[in-house]
DNA sequence: CAATGTGAATATATTCACAGCT
DNA sequence: AGCTGTGAATATATTCACATTG
């Protein structure tokens, strides 16, 4: 089995392929709105981006758009799933239990694009056979073995940073081979290993600095616009 | 007062931005430890990157180093603060206490970090009243009230998708400058207001692309060491 | 001497603009 | 006629490599 057909293509730039699953959402909307065809135009229109870094991200997949006409929204739809993996439904692990790993299983989210969860895993007994996501919170030292029976390759850590590398040293060792990483802490991997990072407050401290631009712009247009004081033009 | 020391200074690139809250933290882990000087080196290790690129970064702060030395860990965190506005202490609002609102608003990261909780709001009555991040939750429509009573600038969406556009038009016309979009809808806003978004499932399903290489690259290494068949060499 | 700060080189990403299909 | 797919142009980001300086 297993013919030539499933080819492995070239790698999608990091940048394109970060925002497949925008366009996927997208498409997803657009079919329960029951339209069959989109241009680059709307897409783009739709994403908030240009038309033309639409058509450069959807080549990468290969050319699934029929010129004059647009894409077919359930081909491509589906061939970005296929590129994405979306076929396969990866199970997930949660390791931590607090406030935001349980939000994270609960959230509708994961499961509504596909992924189940697996297992929800922490340390403190206080947290432990409680329900997260509709199953019972386990003990960290189970993960290798639910990791193992369910073949989960994917590992949301939630942990506070203090247990975050110890926490993602056990996920790698159970076998997961890709994390997404809520903590702030810089996690040592192995070579192979992949994370992707997702801080939280560090977003908020983002707009901390366009707040504060903005802040600084709007008292400058003031100054501008009030009687100049010791500097001369 | 305001006399012309409060440099405006050219604006930073996106890509070294969105790198300063990592930096700070790492300064901020060291500083702890007691660490009073760090090399763009020692930096560099801990953020799992490149020298050079620390550097350049640090370079647009201004010239905060000492050649031959390296950084004072205290006075580099107080400039990356400065810069990150983290001097003025945001408060923030955040729309939708489901599950991951509740989180968000329960997550010690944005307090510790130096974002106070303005607010939590919903318009689900069964969720207003209750306790999220210390505070009571508030019915949306009390929104503008307290964005404008405590001059709150930044929204954080955690609505349903559903909900998300009509709650940014909300924080919008409340006259909140930036937001942080949780949710997968791509929000429309007036020009001059920033929105940063997190796709949560996003993240998972480019975790699922790295997954899908991995396991076509393992097939083909399979395939290379067995006998060949079909194609020739 | 050791480590910064930065031009110059390279690599990635975005955008333009248009030839090529349907 | 309209919209894709893509080279070529531009813009951004990363990395190199070294002169500069405490």
């Amino acid at each position: 089995m297993t013919p030539v057909s499933e080819s492995p293509r070239r790698r999608i730039p990091e940048a394109a392929l970060s925002r497949l699953p925008l366009y996927l959402r997208i498409l997803g909307e657009r079919s329960n709105e029951g339209v069959v065809q989109v241009s680059s135009d709307q897409l783009a229109e739709l994403a908030g981006m240009n038309a033309a870094k639409v058509r450069k991200d959807l080549s990468y997949l290969g050319s699934y758009g029929t010129r004059g006409v647009g894409y077919d929204v359930a081909f491509l739809t589906y061939q970005i799933q296929r590129e994405l993996g979306l076929n396969h439904d990866w199970p997930i692990v949660i390791v931590g239990a607090g406030n935001l790993g349980q939000a994270l299983a609960n959230h509708g989210g994961f499961t509504e694009r596909g992924f189940s969860i697996a297992g929800v895993f922490d340390t403190d007994e206080s947290k432990i056979g409680g329900l997260a996501g509709g199953a019972r919170v386990r003990h960290l030292d189970e993960l290798s073995q639910v990791v193992q029976a369910k073949n989960v390759s994917i590992g949301v850590l939630a942990t506070p940073s203090e247990a975050a590398q110890e926490a993602a040293n056990r996920l790698v060792r159970a076998g997961v081979g890709s994390i997404l990483n809520f903590t702030p802490t810089v996690l040592a991997v192995p070579r192979g290993v992949s994370v992707r990072k997702v801080d939280l407050a560090g977003e908020l401290q983002i707009l901390g600095y366009y707040e504060q631009r903005r802040a600084v712009n709007a008292a400058a247009r003031e100054a501008a616009s009030a009687p100049v004081r010791g500097v001369s033009a």
